[in-house]
Formats: structure tokens, C-alpha cells, sequence
DNA sequence: AGAACGATCGACT
DNA sequence: GTCGATCGTTCTA
């Protein structure tokens, strides 16, 4: 099963976060499903310089501690008291660093994912515009939760990436024109110079 | 032990 | 645009 490799993981966040549009979320469930996304927004964290980052300057807490492992891992983690998020662990081990992943747009296993989502209520409004455009959104219609927090991305079967939907055995969409954007990352009003970093990515359908 | 806060979302005006 | 939900993580003592 062809995946992206430990050695994508190990380098710059910042590069590596706009690397990641494009690519492909596979995740298999307990009960062998698979949900498939193409990836749409992300956000570079690093703890080195980055004062919005969870381990800013280094700082090594329980929760902290996945952003410290190899890259290729998953940190996921709990926000508001209500929802999780994903992460790819980047640079050198040691580094603690990642991508957030906040957007992706349904490739396969739609109606699953709907009903991760809302529930089995038949009927939910299911708008495709705002249906997985938020970290929390994702994880919810994927089924990921803390426990797949520390995954190898690189070994794992329940949860990795790829390049192409091929590498799962699907068909590939038909090309697009879309463009990369670049801005503030979303949320980090409190992180002081740190909030403006240029750091939030995510492709745009080019008009005409 | 207690308190403050948050890498969000959905409902609502 | 505003606002409240909801609870784990982190820090203070």
C-alpha cells in the first residue's frame, strides 16, 4: 500500500503543510470501511518560534509530549471540551512540530462519513461547501478520536496519507484548476506576533 | 483542590 | 456578525 513516507514528514512545517493539499486521507474503521479525503486547508505549528503552538519553546507536557516523535505521527488532541483535531508530527524528531489538518473534501465514503457526522437522522442538510471545512468537522466525519493519537502514519492501517486515490485502488478525479492561498491561521488571536504568521494553506477553485 | 482557558462549531440576530 | 456549549489540560498553591 503506497503512502507517503517518513521522509515527507521530516522537513520544513511550513513546506510540508502546502505539500499536504492535494494529498489524500485514508482512514480504515473497526469495522473495515474506508473513508477517503482529498486534503483542502492546513495550518504549519512550530514549537521552536511559534507561540500559538501547543509546545512553544519546547514546552513538554503529557499532551505535548506526541508533538516530540518521529514525523509521521498523529497527534490528535481535544479542544473546547468537545472536539478533536489532527495533526501530522513534522521535522526531526525531537522538533515538536506539525500540520493541522482543517479541510478536506469527500473522495469516498460520503454517506458514512455524513452519518459520523450528524447521525443517522435521514435527512440532515448536507451542504457540500460546508460539510468538512473545519478540524473538528474532519475528525468527526473520519471517526478520529484521542485514540488514534500517536499513530505511525507510516505503518498504520487504520489511518494514513497518499498521493494519489490510486494508491487505494480508486479512480482519480478529473483534474482541476485550483490555486494555493495563503493567510493568518485561524483562531490565534492570543499567540502576539505569533498570530499574524502567514501560516494557514488551502486550495481555491480558480474562476472562469 | 480549584480555576482559567482553549489550533471549534452551530445556532442565532 | 455574536454567543454559549463543554471538559481536558495546564498551572497555581
Amino acid at each position: 500500500m503506497a503512502r507517503l513516507s517518513r521522509e515527507f514528514y521530516d522537513g520544513d512545517t511550513v513546506e510540508i503543510a502546502k505539500k499536504l493539499l492535494g494529498k489524500y486521507l485514508v482512514r480504515r474503521l473497526e469495522d473495515g470501511r474506508m473513508l477517503v479525503g482529498r486534503i483542502t486547508e492546513t495550518e504549519a505549528y512550530i514549537g521552536r518560534c511559534d507561540k500559538a503552538c501547543h509546545a512553544y519553546n519546547y514546552r513538554k507536557t503529557e499532551r505535548t509530549s506526541t508533538l516530540f516523535s518521529q514525523p509521521g505521527t498523529a497527534y490528535v488532541y481535544l479542544i473546547y471540551g468537545m472536539y478533536d483535531c489532527l495533526n501530522f508530527v513534522t521535522e526531526p524528531e525531537g522538533e515538536p512540530s506539525a500540520v493541522l489538518l482543517r479541510g478536506v473534501e469527500p473522495v469516498y465514503g460520503t454517506e458514512t462519513m455524513r452519518r459520523l457526522r450528524y447521525g443517522d437522522k435521514p435527512d440532515t442538510p448536507y451542504r457540500r461547501k460546508n460539510f468538512l471545512n473545519g478540524p473538528g468537522k474532519v475528525c468527526k466525519a473520519f471517526g478520529i478520536t484521542r485514540a488514534q493519537n500517536r499513530v505511525d502514519l507510516t505503518t498504520s492501517e487504520e489511518l494514513f496519507l497518499c498521493d494519489s486515490p490510486k494508491d487505494v485502488g480508486l479512480p482519480c478525479p478529473d483534474p482541476r484548476k485550483e490555486r494555493l492561498c495563503t493567510g493568518p491561521r485561524i483562531g490565534v488571536d492570543y499567540a502576539e506576533e505569533a498570530k499574524d504568521f502567514p501560516w494557514r494553506f488551502w486550495l481555491e477553485k480558480e474562476e472562469i
